[in-house]
DNA sequence: TGCTGCGGTCTGTGATCACATTTAAGCTGT
DNA sequence: ACAGCTTAAATGTGATCACAGACCGCAGCA
């Protein structure tokens, strides 16, 4: 019984089990569903994946590899944790790259692109004057605008490397988007996004840059107010994950929802 | 006859054989010994280095997932060969990110920074000037004096992401420097390493930005005027390999034993 | 009661096997 | 003698086996 025959992974393009498996946990990681300090079991995850354990193997050392994922000197895997330092790097890197980024969308956007930012600002705005907002709809709208916008520079190597900064960042974003999604209402990002749409539409690189600027901000110092950043890294915190990726005992509501977007048997 | 036994791998610090092999096949690249085109077979390379398949494997797949390498549909893996439109594309990139490491290198710099770029870029100076400059001893002293800047703005996630920039456009970058190693002098990069640490020296982020874009685009230029680079990736190409930038036929001198046994067949 | 060995389970890692697909040589048929 | 088909070698991919080390719990001793 291989797994090739459950899934039917026999398309034209070239689709590897391995990659399948990489998308399939890097969406798990950018939209928060696992949180910092996951330990996860390569055989578990594969087992929850319908495969062997090889392409979990693949998968997991590409995610180790852009440091979406580490291995401990006991050489368990589990999500990296996020220290404060850290995290203000990260935003560093973000503030300069998708800063610049979205100069260059300014310069270069063409109307489709244009099109496509609209259609995702409207369902992230959508979604933020919902009454009851989903944060899950709402991360995948912010994503896909950001990343309509950046795009529409034209490189597709710097999309690549935004990309890896999402990925590395995006679990103590989304996780805490989820924990208070009051933060849609307050936090400001809709008039971010106005303006960001607003300047790349008009053209003007240097209006777009701060309003990404403001964007990127403000979800950081909200980020830092909640306090779930680690001030040090402390040797006992490795002892203590928040939890595993296959439930022992009593599940957890949030990690069945993980393991059930794991399970594509 | 395991492969553990052969290399002394039990160090003190996490090395796996797939982390040696994905540096190994990483150094290869940057230093242009394997050319763009140039095909590998997995089990050819593992027996090259004296491991199993699995290694290799897993080294493969994250050069891959980082564009370092790719496999065809045919699923032959190879080095990417490099079109003008992604050679400029990479060449933007470059100057955007590295332009800003540079920048906070001149604002964040320490003394002991100072003292590595100093010493890297005496040992390029030395290979430029000497009469008979070696072209591995060049590169690898550019390399060094380079990251030794970038390391100073004290952000190791932008590093990280130079490092994948320069994973991608150092076999062509590289590969032209050994063929013409006369650029060295005549390509103005010592001027330009030198104003480079000067103004880091002084501070000065501006200048220091100045001088790491003429080198950069006084190397880009160069590149293009040797018209090694592709003007649009046809479809038959991917049967011709080698040809592109490597002369087929006779092999090449420096294509030594190691690199000649790494490729396919 | 509190600490210390000690065994079993589970982990990641590397090697090996199995298979579908592709490539190249060899061979037959006119 | 050459085109077309057949077959054999080789490739990447996935599954499975083997193994060293870490973690957890249980028993035994002071």
């Amino acid at each position: 019984m291989t797994a090739m025959a459950i899934a039917g992974t026999n398309r034209r393009e070239r689709v590897t089990l391995g990659g399948r498996v990489h998308t399939e946990l890097r969406e798990l990681l950018m939209s928060g569903e696992l949180a910092p300090g996951q330990k996860m079991s390569l055989r578990n995850v594969a087992e929850a994946l319908g495969t062997s354990m090889t392409p979990v193997r693949e998968a997991v050392a590409r995610l180790v590899a852009e440091q979406s994922l580490e291995v401990l000197p006991n050489r368990a895997v589990r999500v990296p944790l996020m220290t404060r330092e850290r995290f203000r790097e990260l935003t560093t890197v973000r503030l300069a790259v998708e800063g610049y980024a979205v100069e260059e969308a300014a310069r270069r956007r063409t109307e489709a692109d244009l099109a496509a930012m609209r259609c995702f600002e409207d369902a992230f705005l959508a979604e933020a004057r919902s009454p009851r907002p989903q944060a899950e709809r709402a991360v995948r709208s912010n994503k896909e605008l950001h990343f309509a916008v950046y795009r529409a520079a034209g490189l597709p190597t710097l999309v690549g490397i935004i990309e890896g900064l999402w990925l590395k960042i995006g679990p103590v974003l989304n996780l805490d988007l989820k924990v208070s999604p009051e933060r849609l209402k307050t936090g400001g990002a809709t008039e971010h996004h106005r303006r960001l749409v607003a300047a790349v539409e008009a053209g003007d690189g240097c209006a777009a840059r701060s309003a990404l600027v403001d964007d990127i901000k403000g979800a950081a110092s909200f980020i830092e107010s909640t306090g779930r950043l680690l001030d040090e890294a402390g040797p006992d915190l490795n002892r203590h994950p928040v939890g595993a990726l296959a439930p022992e005992g009593e599940t957890q509501p949030e990690r069945d929802i993980a393991t059930a977007h794991l399970g594509s048997r």
